[in-house]
DNA sequence: TCATTTGTTCAAGAATATCGAACAATGAAA
DNA sequence: TTTCATTGTTCGATATTCTTGAACAAATGA
């Protein structure tokens, strides 16, 4: 398998980030690692093909949002919380609490 | 022509707003129209051809960022600042804020 | 009426998304 | 070591979206 490609930080884009935000089941993933930190893939669960998962991963990935190391049969994945922030100061937490905000109102 | 279609503020997701605004074309709008205000399409001026602009138009009004009326030959565009930040609070404030800074480090 | 301006719609090709199937890499079990 | 299971990527096909130039529509003005 190739390595993968992750962006440094003077290389993320706000377009590219807002871009991979910009998708129900990414935003899902991006609050999924917010709260409980690095975790595999499997650890998102929905009803898409695991293909399509994995290309999620990329996309965020290859936007600078999250970071993935291998470790054993799993890819671990993390925010790249200090990186964003330095780059984009407050998005990313505006972000997401506007996205708990969302999925309040959804699920009432 | 068929009239505009324009969600309410409930009707507006963040992942159509983050994806409306993924785009670099996209964002260039948005900024003209909260630094100018409502503004027709020929305000924005870039090397796409008209068709992919009047598109961009429409993603953005769809995704409930802008608001379009006709005015003679002209759409006026403007952004929908107080349902989005009825709905988002933040998002638009912090998104411009960042947009700037960006263009400001690749213009140096 | 005729031309101009503004922007949309259409049709075609390019790019991206989604899926299932096949594959690769690791680790566990036999 | 040789399977077997787990995790996730890659591939091929289909579907949707993007971009463009050309044609069209609506309003204005000569």
């Amino acid at each position: 398998m190739k390595p993968f490609y992750h962006p440094n930080s003077e290389q993320i884009t706000l377009a590219g980030v807002l871009y991979a935000l910009g998708d129900p089941a990414r935003l899902e993933i991006v609050d999924l690692l917010a709260k409980q930190g690095e975790q595999p893939c499997s650890a998102f669960s929905c009803d898409l093909a695991k293909s399509t998962i994995s290309h999620h991963f990329k996309i965020l990935r290859e936007a600078g949002v999250i970071y993935s190391r291998k470790s054993g049969t799993q890819h671990l994945n993390s925010l790249r919380r200090d990186d964003l922030e330095a780059r984009f100061p407050g998005l990313l937490n505006t972000v997401l609490e506007n996205f708990r905000a969302e999925r309040q109102t959804l699920s009432v």
